[in-house]
DNA sequence: CGTGGAATTGAACGTCGTCAAGGACCGTGG
DNA sequence: CCACGGTCCTTGACGACGTTCAATTCCACG
């Protein structure tokens, strides 16, 4: 395994979400850090990592591409519960429970490292800051599948396809994915759809709705916010859950 | 406060989930059950423990009674995101995040018992057994969040409910509230349409559908299911996502 | 009794899903 | 070079599921 210097700035956005969530000791980055470079792995698109049923025995750390978690009914119908973007871990802990609820599935080319559960345990039991912060992502995706609920169950199609919009760009944000207003949105309208609770021709529709009322444009993957209070206003979007900043 | 012996019973259940989550060992149960009967609290039915925004120093864990995270709109649209069961705790290591992205109210009188954050995170540090039940059983939560999100968001009406129906079932049986096929049902069919994502009046309807079909009997706030299998088929039931028991 | 919350019913409407077809784009192979 | 197939996006027509509004019944409680 070749160890570039993207790879190493994409470790370092990792360490630098982490200690937003905790500040991180110096060792603690040093130790993580040393542990990510060591697990490198590569993934294509569309690729199940890990299945509904599957027993878990290590952490992935996304250093760059599009995740999501999802759950499927026997006949087909699924659901994108989550996304999981770069900086993010798929399943810290998991471990501590039998077997994955649910699948999580790449949806662009992704680049990760796994880190075995015994190193991980480790890692954690030596840097206490290192433990919480990574139990901080934990709540904090609790938080986001809560505020999923409210828009599945309460929101208009309109509303929730604006409320994922602002939730994905408020995302990428932090880890430099966007760029002034706009950001890539690498996954198909069937994704979107499948992440809204709608089916894929009134998605289009709506999409388009938002488009012609102005609010964005969304074109060649490329997903602009021409107004995001806006945006935001439609999409009754309050972002207090995303916890993204730390109390000072 | 007085510490009747049904308070101590109640404490046992307690005591007992974790235990299932988790192996405790014999001090972690003992000094558990010292700082729950330590911090008994009772409150009336419809208050809200805590709102959205609010900061959170405490551990609450329930020893009576039914409770619902919940999420509210601006315009007053609401959506119960889960409910509490007696022997479940509100909000453990939640002070881990500045404010709570969510409210939690009572449905019905509840007896619960109070953890000053520091005395928690002593508790926990002193019995790592502890600390893994309560982490275990914040993982268990984020499985029946997600679980939630494909019943709000691929479900039918008759599917969601039935659902909601078998997991409550479900979650009560192992604390010893379902007496052979029925259960109490204390909450009013506005509070399940808030949790199913639909209106009053069509939860109404669903619920009369499962009714004529045999399925169930809700009556005077018992609920009683006649064919616990047919309903998990109409529900798509799938029963993992609880983790109630564990890997042996 | 009378009051108020909850459950229930009816009717009309609307959002959203389904089915079906057409178009844009792209890589592949003849 | 162009035909072909595949995937994704888009549009139209229609119907169904679920909402809204309003009225009525039921029941516990004072």
């Amino acid at each position: 395994m070749s160890l570039s210097t993207s790879d190493r700035s994409l470790v370092e956005l990792v360490i630098r979400r982490l200690n937003v969530l905790r500040p991180l000791s110096t060792e603690a980055r040093a130790s993580l850090e040393y542990a990510l470079l060591e697990g490198l792995e590569h993934a294509g698109a569309g690729e199940d990592l890990i299945s509904e049923g599957d027993p878990v025995d290590s952490v992935r750390v996304v250093l760059s591409g599009w995740l999501c978690r999802y759950k499927s009914l026997e006949d087909g119908r699924r659901q994108i519960v989550n996304f999981i973007f770069p900086g993010e871990s798929c399943d810290s802990h998991a471990f501590l429970l039998p077997v994955m609820d649910h699948s999580i599935a790449t949806m662009t080319p992704v680049v990760y490292a796994e880190i075995k559960r015994a190193r991980f345990e480790s890692l954690t039991r030596d840097a206490r800051s290192l433990a919480e912060a990574f139990w901080c992502e934990t709540l904090v995706n609790n938080a986001i599948q809560r505020e999923w609920a409210i828009n599945l169950g309460r929101r208009t199609a309109l509303e929730r396809v604006a409320h994922l919009f602002c939730e994905i760009f408020e995302r990428l944000r932090p880890v430099g994915m966007v760029d002034a207003n706009s950001c890539v949105m690498p996954v198909t309208q069937m994704d979107l759809a499948d992440a809204t609770g709608l089916s894929v021709v009134h998605l289009n529709r709506t999409v388009q709705e938002l488009r012609a009322s102005g609010l964005i444009v969304l074109r060649d993957r490329i997903l602009t916010i021409n107004d995001l209070d806006a945006l935001k206003d439609t999409a009754l979007y309050s972002p207090s859950y995303l916890q993204l900043y730390r109390r000072s």
